[in-house]
DNA sequence: TAGATTGTTAATCGATTAACAATC
DNA sequence: TAGATTGTTAATCGATTAACAATC
């Protein structure tokens, strides 16, 4: 886990000078294409690679080199003119700035196919987040050990959702039930004190406005691939 | 399902008219919001909605309303000034952009808890994608009936993939193996025939550039909630 | 006709790209 | 110093937004 290596350099941010440091406001698109770069960072550090150019950085990454240096340059100065990113010290910069540095106990509601597929799901513990609950309304499903990030979690009744979130401290609550349970157990995690929302399930929820949700749609990547599938068999073939 | 209902309504296009008729190049961005409005539109749909104005529908779907309007202004003029737009005629012109109108047979390869949870969910049977195959490595998976779109389907060994993809012309593979066997799974797709492949593997893919490669990672969206999370609380806890 | 709502226009905004000065 | 590569600038491109004329 490479991820608490410090800087091991100095000077790259502006400390006590009373100029506008900017901080904040990272463009969403930078944002959105962070956690690839880390993940390719990752895996680079694993094979023991100490320094990447921008070239190499963007070629692994599908982005191109010009784009990846002006994401870079949203976070600060963190590569060396003539030389490159020092691969630790990116990969921490980044983790740092996505907030995977810190613990993130997460619930996940509901304990079917999917929430065993996240459980299991190897991306979730190596980027910080910790699967502290799993929780089921299923009677027949309380007691079951999931392995998730390597600890055994038993999956525990609805009842328990509040004095889990309280006592771990849960801010993400992942909800991976069928599309009906959704919007109540949406209801229940934000009274419990959860703050942000990951919806797996086929439902659009509604929350306060200060609570963040994302919804994943499983099927939504596969329509667009079906739409640029049916443009390369040409649209004569549709227009028929 | 209502997706079959034709236009009834006349003259939205221009027919025989010697002016370039635009068609091709919808922008990305609205690409990929049309799954949400078709969505929604379904929804309505089913509970016999008939008209909606783009301000319903926008709110519905979480955009503006000129956003709204403009996106479907890439399609054709398919509303009714004054009045709005007819629920089933859109859905289906939706659906017929995005290739829904058509059959999709895809092959999901990797029969874990991803793979389970992906032939059981509904969002792909519905908007026409067929699981035609069920395929696993795994020598004591072969044989389990998994219920795919309301229709039984047979857990069958890697060996079939080839004849599989050939017999009922498949065109789009799902990957949802551990990430070691995600490539040469996508190798063996690509020369079975298969030109768009959806990858769920924690792996970054290679494939020619004619084929159309999506990759769904599953905690990416969890790291940007957390970004923003991390936001929330306050940055002055993270630089501490 | 009066009221409502689309489809389009023009202005704004944000993201991408190419080029290069700064600098290791 | 010469070569390499970053970080930034300015130009381009695409997406969003607000407003409104067209029209049901």
């Amino acid at each position: 886990m490479p991820l608490t290596g410090g800087p091991g350099r100095g000077g790259h941010a502006a400390p006590g000078t009373g100029a506008p440091v900017r901080r904040r406001g990272i463009p969403d698109a930078t944002v959105a294409r962070l956690p690839v770069y880390h993940r390719v960072l990752t895996s680079l550090a694993e094979r023991r690679v100490g320094v990447v150019s921008s070239d190499e950085l963007a070629r692994a990454s599908g982005v191109t080199s010009a784009k990846l240096r002006k994401d870079l340059s949203h976070l600060g100065s963190y590569g060396t003119r003539g030389v490159g990113y020092d691969v630790e010290y990116l990969v921490y910069q980044i983790a740092r700035e996505l907030g995977l540095t810190q613990d993130w106990p997460v619930v996940i509601v509901g304990v079917g196919n999917l929430g065993h597929a996240l459980a299991g799901y190897g991306g979730f513990a190596s980027r910080g987040f910790r699967v502290v609950g799993l929780l089921d309304a299923d009677p027949v499903r309380i007691g079951e050990v999931v392995v998730a990030g390597g600890e055994p979690v038993v999956v525990r009744p609805l009842a328990d959702l509040e004095a889990l979130v309280a006592e771990c401290g849960v801010t993400i609550g992942v909800i991976a039930t069928p599309a009906a349970a959704a919007q109540p157990v949406c209801d229940r995690l934000v009274g419990a004190g959860v703050t942000s929302i990951l919806n797996f399930a086929p439902a659009v929820l509604v929350a306060p406005p200060e609570i963040g949700i994302r919804k994943v749609d499983l099927a939504v990547e596969l329509q667009i691939l079906a739409f640029h599938e049916q443009r390369k068999l040409g649209p004569a073939a549709v227009t028929a």
